[in-house]
RNA sequence: GGGGCUGUAGCUCAGCCGGAUAGAGCGACGGUUUCCUAAACCGUAGGUCGUGGGUUCGAGUCCCGCCAGCCCCGCCA
């Protein structure tokens, strides 16, 4: 009997990952029924379609088993798909199995499948994408300027890159902390405070009595000192252990720069709709010591030079020596390693005097991969990383000019992330009256702004995430606010034409939503089931099928941290949206077939929203 | 010297556990608008995947060597 294919029929609709799922186990129980010599090595390999004229899925394990079994790929495959012919469950989801090329076995959903799928999307909120069961905190670590000095083009990549994966990690159920790691601790403000005492005291004790601009420069000249001058050095890293030892005046001189600087960062985030928490360096500094003592219980402190270090294991500098990382140096102060090991510690640490949490996400350049390393390795060595606890570095390249070299202002200097994003904001205005004018539009003063504001911001974040993190990205305002190609104003422009449909009198909010339909009202576009839907062209069913994926590209995103995943997907869903929306009529369509097209318009809107959502990047209605 | 990242079309970049004829955008060239915003759509041209080996039924993808660029390598973060 074929017992292994009892199952229970029909089946409810499946958001996509799921149907890939239920065809990799029905393809397994095939390969087992098919081989069963080979139980143990059997893989299906059951993957997306490379190409649309390969069907939905492809099934590469075929050929992998070929050689093992010294068979033709071909009679492999065949034996595999005889087995399948025989499922009703994958009878039910695809047409007959095809054999292609050297042994690749092709699956294509049944038109009844799509359509069901795509009426469970429309009554789901989450699109398809499944929500997680609450597990211990994920801590995402992220943007981190430092106090004193302003937020420029280096926080850029961190700040957006790391709002766009606590936003989708989120988005799946977990509880996600956003630490805001400030630099407001280091010898930095030993210099800065040694400074101001000699050339502006007021400023370490009157709020605001220099702004921002003016801290600076003395900043600036504090660091010029400090390179150049060693007394100065010598009292800068006194002036360090005094305020990591409490003292009040130090203290108070702290506070007051701290909060200045903290009013400006606020204006970034919350022009940029980042949700963050302030945690300096400075909330450390009372577990420095239990660090310390950890490692010495450990037995992993050894002091050299004068300096405490932990000597790495695998990792050796010059002449074949070890190489430290120094928690304690030789001034007795303590520096930034110190601080990121008392970090890993209590975050992993159960509360109260922890954050408890399971996961712990640093979005920092490349640059400081191998002091991540190092640091990882001494807080795993020290036993602070709980069972089953994950502590990863999320690298970004740097972000260059168009002359490929580091991004730099015209005189040379660092460029302030504000000017960068004004000047984002400045041209998508530009752009945007020009267009008004030559179409004889007339627009609100209101409006303009809000439009050139949404795209000129949407543009610098889509931008640097279409972009695979991990490569250096070079920035250009021409690309990034390009009305084509793979930039967020053609992506909010698809928002934008569904809109339009829906001003023009497509009922979308009615569309396929499951509502019951009133008798009789004879309103178009109102579908209420699957059975109502019904695609006949092409243009339709790539949107269908491309709409489907979503939920796949979630989660591989949520897998492999890479935010241009999403951005590559809603690229080409707009397209394909705007080949339907070219190719085929929706409010001028034939009665049976309006319904389903505005069906199919909404579900794009909301994917693209949810999607341009997780980005960090809200739609407009019109532009 | 050691370590890391990168090298794919003229330019900017994708390429998801190794899978079918390596993709996209821009730029170039040529088309499309009585019609829901042409900010769009359709088409053409363009590649020794840095290079030399190796593993494999199959390599842009994995391993080794080499070349080039960038970054890091004890008391900055």
């Amino acid at each position: 009997m074929i017992g292994w294919l009892a199952a229970p029929l029909p089946r409810p609709p499946e958001p996509m990952l799921s149907v890939l799922n239920t065809l990799t186990e029905r393809l397994q129980l095939a390969l087992e029924q098919a081989f069963p010599a080979a139980v143990g090595l059997l893989d299906p390999q059951l993957a997306a379609a490379s190409k649309p004229e390969f069907g939905d899925f492809q099934a590469n394990g075929a050929l992998a088993l070929a050689k093992s079994l010294r068979q033709p790929p071909r009679a492999v495959a065949e034996a595999i798909v005889a087995r399948l012919a025989d499922d009703p469950i994958v009878d039910a989801l695809c047409l007959p199995p095809q054999i292609a090329g050297p042994g690749f076995i092709n699956l294509t959903l049944r038109p009844q499948a799509l359509v069901a799928q795509v009426a469970e999307r429309l009554v789901d909120p989450r699109l398809g994408v499944p929500l997680e069961a609450a597990q211990a905190a994920v801590i995402v670590d992220f943007s981190s300027p430092n106090i004193a000095k302003e937020m420029h083009v280096g926080h850029l990549r961190s700040t957006i890159i790391g709002d766009c994966l606590a936003r989708i990690l989120e988005f799946r159920g977990q509880p996600v902390l956003r630490l805001n790691h400030v630099g407001d601790w280091g010898t930095q403000f030993g210099m800065l405070i040694t400074h101001l005492k000699q050339v502006a005291p007021a400023a370490l004790s009157t709020a605001d009595a220099v702004d921002l601009g003016d801290l600076v420069v003395f900043y600036r000249q504090a660091k010029q000192r400090f390179d150049n001058d060693e007394a100065f050095q010598a009292t800068a890293r006194q002036e360090v252990v005094k305020l990591q030892g409490g003292d009040p005046l130090s203290l108070k001189a702290w506070g007051l720069l701290c909060d200045q600087s903290r009013r400006e960062f606020e204006a970034i985030y919350k022009r940029l709709a980042i949700d963050i928490k302030e945690r300096g360096e400075s909330f450390y500094n009372p577990y420095l010591e239990a660090v310390l003592a950890d490692l010495q219980t450990a037995g992993l402190l050894v002091r050299d030079d004068g300096a405490e270090c932990v000597f790495l294991e695998g990792v050796s500098g010059k002449e074949g020596k070890p190489l430290p990382v120094i928690v304690r140096k030789s001034d007795g102060g303590y520096n930034y390693a110190t601080t990121d090991l008392a970090a890993i510690r209590y975050r992993f640490a159960p509360p109260p005097a922890g954050d408890g949490a399971r996961r712990l996400i640093y979005v920092t350049d490349a640059g400081q991969a191998s002091h991540f390393a190092g640091v990882f390795q001494v807080a795993r060595r020290a036993g602070w990383i709980p069972e089953g606890g994950r502590l990863e570095h999320v690298p970004f390249g740097l972000v260059q000019g168009e002359d490929g070299k580091k991004l730099k202002t015209r005189s040379g200097d660092t460029v302030r992330l504000k000017d960068l994003l004004d000047g984002a904001v400045e041209r998508a205005d530009a752009d945007l009256r020009r267009r008004l004018a030559e179409e004889g539009r007339a627009e609100s003063e209101e409006f303009i702004q809000q439009v050139a504001s949404t795209v000129g911001l949407a543009a610098v974040k889509y931008a640097d995430l279409s972009q695979n993190r991990t490569t250096n990205y070079q920035f250009s305002f021409d690309r990034m606010l390009a009305l084509q190609g793979n930039t967020a104003p053609y992506l909010l422009y698809a928002v934008v034409r569904i809109a339009g449909i829906a001003r023009k009198g497509g009922d979308l909010d009615s569309a396929g939503d499951g509502a019951p339909a009133e008798d009789g009202d004879g309103m178009p576009g109102r579908l209420t089931n699957a059975g109502e839907l019904q695609f006949s062209e092409p243009q339709e069913w790539a949107l269908v099928r491309h709409l489907l994926g979503f939920d796949a590209v979630i989660a591989e995103v949520e897998e492999e941290l890479l935010p241009n995943r999403l951005c590559t997907y809603l690229f080409e869903l707009s397209q394909v949206f705007n080949r339907f929306y070219d190719q085929v009529p929706v409010l001028k369509a034939p009665a049976e077939a309006r319904g389903s097209r505005l069906a199919l318009c909404r579900l794009t809107a909301d994917t693209l929203k949810l999607g341009l959502g997780l980005l960090g990047i809200p739609t407009l209605e019109r532009m």
